[in-house]
DNA sequence: AATGAATGAGTCTTCATTCAT
DNA sequence: AATGAATGAAGACTCATTCAT
């Protein structure tokens, strides 16, 4: 009968609020962002459309704090120690990384995949993806520099094309895409 | 006093369904197909809501349209003459083409992409898009065998993965993603 | 080369006209009146929207003049000689001939009880209806007067009652509903 | 401050939607159905167009509503214990119940009356209701077989064609017609 | 913290009618 | 007399968001 403290307050509400991102992450993937009501997510969630307005300011805040997660698990994940001194294992290993993620996470990158190429929602998170995306290009020109490549910008941007080239065609293929040739061919090349 | 002949009735009908058909590709290219009503396509085109249903049976008729349009011009343009006995001068020129396509078009690609990866979109053209896609791989496939290349499937599967993330990037970021350099790239690395 | 005569002219409108006529009763009584748009009507008489409305100021119109063409038939066939002193033999073809026009025209009949139970439609015709209808009454209100029934009134608007009962049910389920045993009932009775 | 309970979520439900109904099959029946625009009714009932989702799927949804509504005290009101021995006073009651029905509920047998002659609607019960005719029918023709009438089936169709045609003439023209003593004159008949 | 009733702006679509030719 | 392009006013329906409880 006691009142529950501060922290198991807390606690659920970070279990919730993981509920909610994980429902809407999962049906965003699968049905698109537009065509996913709140209503449908509160209600597979088992939660009321209400409440989701106590934990997301709005659909568009939702969608933000999911793509953010993600964002953040990526920089986790492929965290570079020093960008300007990059050496060819870190980089054989952030092209790994960067592949395992996409086979361990297929859910998450159909979704990014069908929200980054969709206009409106790319203004969402435009300037931040492009940061993140300047700085990777910025240690990849960095590396290809060093190595003495004759356009290393050129080559640099060309690599970032070529993951999310490839990052789109296996999650578009999963069952018949070579991923894992393919990133050996990718790691042959450099 | 007498009624348009059937000529001058056609003149009118090719003349606004193209310039419908412009005008809804450039805006479902800049704010998305699900964001851009119909009244804003009719607005934008200077003609009325109602006009736009005398020329398409429905939105997705008219997405449908704009696609098959971009379709036949790819076809078009990248016809291949033997498929199996593909040359390197052929493969060049088709290289070249895709991306003087994506230069020329990028209104086109960018609604391309958008849509893509949207699962509801997508069905309306899956079947097309596959048939497509399917006997380019086998082209390359093709070529890659001839070469004597250790993985061609790989291979060719890899190219089409490149073709479609340097798009991506590029439609993304016209102003500053190199092309040029990034085909003449792909082209030597042949 | 010689123009047209106005004769001509008129013997063209009038079968026109009378083509229109027919495709929209016969549209109107399988689709309705609401449903049956005016492009439909157009396209199935082989003839432009827009002429349309130089024969017929409006859709209403249309249904108006169908409906005053049917009734204009229906009061020809059953004129009455005096109203005042109808006799047995008059009552009875008057009652056949009720039904020998709905068995011939089931269509016309289909429209028009499909119509006169939509208020909106009804009020279009309630004056000119309830006047013949009135005429009707007061002469068998009459006959059954003379024929020294105790309620002569409540007897002739139960017999109107039963003929577009019989009517109704009839165009119902034309192939089951027994009509002319009906019929043969119905004159029993009297 | 604590949210409503469930039971007082469904007193509103049940009111709001009686209200609802009540107030379509008003409009329904005085404007016809497809004349009374879905904003009309939620205005007349005083709640928005957006709520009227919220209780009904579709206006289709809501007419289907309101007709098995009116079809449950239909068939509430005229049970018939033994179809098979139906006796006399039973078949009174029967007649006296189904006009008492349509004194008592104009505005339903209007709604009624006016739909059941549109194809489109039509097919929206047509199943139900020839069901519930059909075995009415048979029950009659049972009764009329019992009392050695020389045709019972061409008597039963004809007693339903003159229940449906007295209602029309009846919700047609409810302060002059002689509803009572029209029912007098069918029982005195039998 | 929690509910779901309620709102209202926005979306696609239809169609009677007009009009330039 | 004839065409069909064009309009615009409606209509059904959806859904993010608010709010009383």
């Amino acid at each position: 009968m006691s009142p529950r403290t501060k922290k198991q307050f807390n606690a659920i509400r970070k279990e919730k609020e993981s509920l909610i991102l994980q429902t809407a992450l999962s049906m965003f993937a699968s049905k698109g962002f537009e065509s996913t009501p709140v209503s449908a997510i509160a209600k597979e969630a088992g939660i009321s459309k209400g409440l989701m307005y106590n934990y997301f300011e709005s659909k568009e805040d939702l969608l933000r704090k999911i793509l953010h997660e993600g964002m953040d698990d990526f920089m986790e994940t492929l965290k570079i120690e020093d960008p300007n001194r990059i050496k060819k294992p870190e980089l054989e290993y952030f092209i790994r990384q960067n592949f395992h993620l996409l086979a361990k996470n297929p859910d998450y990158y159909k979704l990014y995949f069908s929200l980054i190429l969709q206009p409106k929602v790319f203004s969402i998170l435009e300037n931040e993806m492009m940061a993140i995306l300047g700085s990777f290009i910025n240690a990849f020109v960095n590396y290809f520099e060093q190595k003495g490549e004759k356009n290393p910008y050129v080559k640099a941007r060309y690599m970032f094309a070529v993951f999310d080239g490839v990052g789109m065609h296996y999650i578009s293929d999963i069952d018949n895409f070579p991923l894992e040739e393919v990133e050996k061919m990718i790691i042959d090349q450099l």
